[in-house]
DNA sequence: ATAAAGCACTACCATATGGTTGTGGATAAG
DNA sequence: CTTATCCACAACCATATGGTAGTGCTTTAT
């Protein structure tokens, strides 16, 4: 049952809040409230957005009281690094490369 | 206008299929008849995936005859690495400080 | 004990997306 | 010319998500 997790990561990557949220957490935990002050939303937007951070094992939600306090796992983040690394040398090699392929695209009838 | 293109960037990664024509892509252009047969979906669903890939720019459709051939954008891939490697320092450091983060949240009270 | 703060849960709505089916247009092959 | 191939477009459905509003539980403060 080993489904593929960067689904939910890139799913919750792909939405602004989410990644300042990350950004935030970056710098330190936070408490719910914490996160909601910046982000002009409401308590129960900023909850669901957490909550998906939290599926995709981007955020660990800790209760502390009253507070729940997140803290960012930095594994999640360095999975996707990992994930565009594989691609590292496709893009350096292709910046030359790409020069050849558009050429023979226009000489081929580019339309 | 700039519309923060990391949010269609990252929602494209999040489909397994799109994924896999970007792996398929990086080992040189192919048409969306040859990006159909591996996945055994749909034409339709393909051009849909693909149209995705280009709205997020990840992706270059260039008409040729009666095909449509697909190159992938290095480019692409390299904002996500970029992205990622903003929290690399974070994500490194972590590894330390992480431990000194769970142990204050267990004198604090774990719950 | 009472009030306020921090948060979760539910219902509800609009939109985007994954997916199918059907169709039609353009190009290549016979 | 006729047919098959490659592809796009539209309608349609189910589900996930962004967002709001309302409620209630638990913990802290007074």
């Amino acid at each position: 049952m080993v489904v593929d997790k960067l689904d939910t990561t890139f799913a919750a990557l792909s939405d602004p809040t989410r990644r300042a949220m990350i950004e935030r957490l970056s710098h330190g935990p936070a408490s719910v409230h914490g996160l909601t002050e910046p982000f002009a939303l409401s308590q129960q937007m900023i909850s669901k957005h957490i909550a998906y951070l939290v599926r995709a094992r981007i955020v660990i939600k800790t209760k502390r009281g009253r507070e729940s306090v997140c803290t960012l796992r930095p594994e999640a983040i360095k999975t996707v690094s990992d994930w565009a690394t594989r691609y590292r040398r496709f893009w350096e090699e292709s910046f030359d490369k790409l020069d050849v392929v558009v050429n023979q695209m226009k000489k081929g009838g580019q339309r």
